[in-house]
Order: C-alpha cells, then sequence, then structure tokens
DNA sequence: TGACGTCATAAGCTGGCTTTATGAGCAGGG
DNA sequence: CCCTGCTCATAAAGCCAGCTTATGACGTCA
C-alpha cells in the first residue's frame, strides 16, 4: 500500500555539510529527542493550515492551490512535516492522498492551534484600530481576551468587510469612550451598569476556587464552607478588580475576606501563582478552562455563595446600537 | 517603513511570465479579506513562545536565554513582530521592558495558541509511539483528541520522564491491545466495559444538539421534544459509532432515529456540515467548545433524553495499573 | 493507448533569522 | 565622580528552510 517506501529519504535538500555551527550549543540534532523549544517540534501555521487543507480536499495539489503555493512545495513540507513528528500522516495515492488514522488524530490537534491563531489573528488586527474602522469596540480586560476573538470571528463569518477596532480598559474607560463617541458599543463585567449607560446582559461569569492539585483541598470530598472560603488568605487581584469586587460582596455575609495571600495585577499573574501552588485563588471561569482541563488546576465548590456576575453590552442611554453594532450584539445574545 | 511585506502572490512581477502560467494565479475564492493566510499574518511560535517569555522575565535579554537565542535576536524579532501586528507589545527601558496594556492582550491569545501547541506537542510525540515507552496507551479517538494531551501535560510535569506511547482506536481495537498486552491502561466510551476489562469512570461526555445560528431553532424559546428530535432526519456518523448508538438508546422510546440526512465517517465532518449548515447535528460537547464559544453553533436543550455517556479508563480484569499507569489514572479522576 | 490525474524528484534562488561585534543610555556603589 | 553592570539597538555577514520551475513516474479511465 502506498508507496511510500519508494522514494529514497526524500527532499533531504542538499544541506550538506556547511560545518560551521553557531554559538547555539543546546540543541544537538542527533540521536534522540529534539529537546528544543516547541516551535522546534511543532509544525509551523502555514504547515498545519497546509495539513487542514491536503484533510479538506483529500490531495496534495488541491491543497496546495488553496493555500497559495506549487504542489511539489506542498509534498516536501507535508514529507518534511512527517519526518519531524515521526509519523505518516497521509496514504499518498495515484488518486489522491487522505489521511491516515494518526494523521487524523493530528490534524484534529492541529486545528485547535489554528483556531487559536485566527482568535489571534481577529484580535490583533482590532486592536491595531485603524482609523477607517467601521465598529469601534470597547471592552473590559476580561471579555476582550476570552469572548470577542470568538465573537468577531462569528461577525467576520457573517459579516466579511466590517473593519472592527477595540479599545480595552475597566469599566470607567469604556464608559469614558463611549461618552466621548470614540467607541460604538461597550462591553463591561460588573455588578451593575455605569451610569448613564444602558445595556442587556449577554452572558454570565461565575467565578470558580481553584488550588492547584497538590494542595489539600484538591483531595477534598464535599463542599467549602463559605465562611472557610472567607477565613483562608487568597491569591487575589488587586482591590477594585471586577472579581475582586464580585467575592467581595458576596462574602460580606460570612466574615469578609482575609488578608489576602498575594496581591498580584492581572488575572494571568493569580493564574500562574495558583498553579504554582502559591495558594487557593478566585478566577474567571472563563480564565482557567484550559487549566481545569490540564489537570494543572483543581475547582473546589462552595456551599451557598453565587459567585456569578453578569456580562453586558452596554451603550450610552438612549442611543442604542445600530449599524455593525447591532450586527455584533445579536452575535453575543445566546 | 518596511517596504510593503510582499503580498502573497504579487511578487510575481519579477520573474513569472515564462510560457506556462504557475499554478500561482490560484486565488482564494474565500469571501472577506482575501490577502495573505493566518501564517501571514500571525507570528510564528518561536515569537510567540519569546514573547512569553518576555512578559515572565520583563527583559528582552532574559527571555532571549530562556529561549535560546541571543538578546539582539530577540530584539529583532520582538520588533518584527509589532511591526507585523502594527501594535506596540512592550515599553523598552533601560531597566528593563514590560509589557504594553495591548501587549498583556496580545501575550493572553499568544498563550493559547501556545497551548494549544504544547497538546499538539504532547500528542504527536505520544503517537510517534518509541519502543522504549514507560507507558503505552491505547484509547478512544475522542478521549485521544480531546483530553489526553491535557492529561498528557499534567503527567509531564509530575513525572517528566515518563515516555509515552498512543494507539487510538475503538472499544475493541483498545481491548485487543490491553489483552495483547501492548498497552498498559485503556480509554474507552461507551454505554458499558468491554468484556473482561476493569474499569473506572473518569469522566462523562454529555451529547448536545447544535445546528448552525441560521438554522429556526436557533432561535427557539424552549427546549425541543425528543419525538420532535427523533423525527428530524440529522447529521450523523455512520452507523456503529459511540455518539450514534448512546443516540439510538436514547430515542428509542421516542420512536427512534429518523433516516440520517447525512452519513459522515469522522466527527469532524459532521462538525463542519453542522457548522456550514446542513442540518442538525449532535456532537459531544468535548468536541464543540469552541463553536459554541464563538457562535458557529448553537445547542438546543432537548427535554427528558439522557444524552450522556461514560468515559472509562479500563485494563484487563484483575489487573489493576501500576506504576506510570497509575499515575496517569490519578490525573484523570476529577 | 493516450490523456489526465496524482505525487516525487532535482536544482537554483531568495529572504528571514541567526550570529558576532559593537555602541548608547541609565542606575547604583565605591 | 566615574566605573561597573545592566538594559536595548544597530550593523554586517552567513546559514538554512522553503519557495519556485522543470521534469519524471505511476495509475486510472475513456
Amino acid at each position: 500500500m502506498s508507496r511510500e517506501t519508494r522514494g529514497p529519504r526524500a527532499a533531504d535538500g542538499g544541506q550538506g555539510a556547511h560545518g560551521r555551527r553557531g554559538a547555539r550549543e543546546a540543541q544537538a540534532e542527533h540521536g534522540g529527542e529534539p529537546r528544543g523549544h516547541l516551535s522546534h517540534r511543532v509544525p509551523d501555521l502555514g504547515a498545519l493550515e497546509l495539513l487542514l487543507a491536503v484533510a479538506r480536499h483529500g490531495s496534495l495539489g488541491a491543497a496546495a492551490r488553496e493555500v497559495g503555493i506549487t504542489q511539489p512545495a506542498a509534498s516536501s513540507r507535508i514529507r518534511s512535516m512527517e519526518r519531524q513528528l515521526g509519523v505518516a500522516l497521509v496514504d499518498r495515492s495515484p488518486r489522491g492522498s487522505r489521511l491516515t488514522d494518526a494523521g487524523a488524530l493530528v490534524t484534529d490537534w492541529a486545528r485547535r492551534i489554528v483556531e487559536a491563531a485566527e482568535a489571534f489573528d481577529v484580535g490583533a488586527q482590532a486592536l491595531r484600530g485603524r482609523r477607517d474602522s467601521r465598529l469601534r469596540v470597547a471592552a473590559s480586560m476580561t471579555i476582550a481576551e476570552y469572548l470577542l476573538p470568538g465573537w468577531l470571528i462569528a461577525l467576520r463569518a457573517q459579516r466579511p468587510d466590517t473593519a472592527v477596532s477595540l479599545q480595552a480598559g475597566n469599566s470607567a474607560a469604556v464608559a469614558e469612550r463611549l461618552f466621548a463617541g470614540d467607541a460604538d458599543v461597550g462591553f463591561v463585567e460588573g455588578l451593575a451598569v455605569p451610569d448613564g449607560l444602558d445595556g442587556v446582559v449577554v452572558a454570565h461569569d461565575r467565578l470558580v476556587l481553584v488550588v492547584a492539585p497538590s494542595h489539600p483541598w484538591a483531595r477534598r470530598r464535599g463542599p467549602l464552607d463559605p465562611a472557610e472560603l472567607a477565613a483562608t488568605p487568597l491569591v487575589l487581584r488587586e482591590r477594585g478588580s471586577g472579581t475582586r469586587q464580585v467575592l467581595d460582596a458576596a462574602l460580606s455575609g460570612h466574615g469578609g475576606l482575609a488578608q489576602p495571600l498575594l496581591e498580584l495585577a492581572s488575572t494571568t499573574a493569580v493564574k500562574a501563582a495558583a498553579v504554582s501552588g502559591a495558594g487557593p485563588a478566585v478566577l474567571s471561569e472563563l480564565a482557567i478552562t484550559e487549566e481545569l482541563a490540564s489537570r494543572r488546576l483543581v475547582a473546589i465548590p462552595v456551599d451557598g455563595v453565587l459567585l456569578r456576575r453578569d456580562l453586558r453590552a452596554v451603550w450610552p442611554a438612549g442611543h442604542r446600537p445600530t449599524g455593525p453594532a447591532r450586527d455584533l450584539l445579536s452575535l453575543t445574545r445566546s
């Protein structure tokens, strides 16, 4: 089956013996595993896109056409990807190419990388904030980080030529932009709509108590008592952050928050501290799906506390969004 | 200024015109922003890793050291990333470099790409299946695709030198490998444990009815009636797949499944069909989190049907796993 | 059998990223 | 006060991956 063996080891591309190696002593490619960084073991985005195209078309040539390269380039690139991974990805035949079983698995993993890259792309483009943007969005950090890219991808699918710009900031900054006419629609998280704005709830965000798997709480059977949570020093965002406000309010009836174990400036820093075992933290469920899935963090249920906040689209009171902003809003309502 | 990065094609002016026109006239039929594929607009993995390192260290030089390049290379690479994105990412000062606000956002999006790449990496390494593996895992497709990479990342964090190999297949194949001694532990999805195996439930998987946002059901208020679901032609996996078995069983009391609208060979194909509006589909929640978040698919609740299946770790009856396999198991139990 | 499809091979070019070598700016200690 | 040590920026030269064009080999179908 498949001519797999027919060609000599392919495009070893006349690289050869240019002796001199720079001062990069670290990684030798000899023998066993490449011990370098991710970027040495994972094919680049272009190769992954090509692989997805091959999966779609069942043909190297057609895939090459889709991504705008020639057939030999595609052939060589897939082959070097197979060499790099040490796995046969496609079964070549004179009638086309189909993914092997392993190739299907690899392709699905690749798809997740490419999807993350799409979110990055659409977000970065919005961040560039060109002046000709048809839709100017102001959003809180959490929303800009976790939800907006998905919305923008969906928006692009529906209205491909809507240029979007994004400004991220806290609730006050969002309100300011809206009042100044610098943004067409805003997104904020928190307990109430800022004065002078109207809004609708577009999503909910649960706050979750998490600890590293090594923490004793990770082996608890039952849920935690709110008073116990309130009495425990936590890793927290600085005072004034949305997350901390909600937590404060929720625990006010149980003695209030204990003195923080650590106060950090960003969600990411808090997450990193929690993962590394510094202590329990309370974070948005949006921020920790990955960590929960890979067991770097463990969620601890807490009884009888509503750690939940609303995520709202907002606009200056009375000026309901129209045009592209309305299109975006209609995407965000579940 | 940087002369206009050469467009995807464009550079043809230089030498193109030989008699035969090259295949590069391949113009994208994709609507929307046509120019350039993802890989031209998104920095490569190495650059993203570097950016994360800068975020961690607050210094270009230290970040360079971490990823194994020199400081000038890091400086240049960050700079070209900023040019590519059109956004200032770091504030440089004689005392170090800190992310700008936009840089923090970009870095968080970058982190998601890198995390997906880590999952790809650990999965691909396992797939390579070297003979010296200390832990040989056999798993069903769904588990191998969505859950195993996360588990393996966690395992690597705890036991860095555990070489893992992975064989993916259906339940029967998993059982076979276990009996033959080709695998140390298996993971299967389905209603029951195969004969001759013991196992524990490690997770649950809900099946979800989804439609494209354009489908009339997407605008329903209430949940769907099971009989209505049963009577509707669906996009399905081929007969015999785990998903379809569960669906069949769940709807047997409501008239049984209608004639399929489409029968496709992979979860991915079903998902793609559903996204493109071919019709309603029932898929594992694991497979559609991304699509739900970005509104490419909408979940429709169904009343009174238990579309749920167990995901189990399994091993030959009586031979409870030990060693690395036991370490893995302890990670998978929530 | 010949036309068309597939993929593989070969050779040459280009450009991005790298390296080494240097310079400039700011901080803190002797 | 200036030297030492950190930071980042610039410049010149070289490697290498990947691209292209040109061709060949193989299989299928009318």
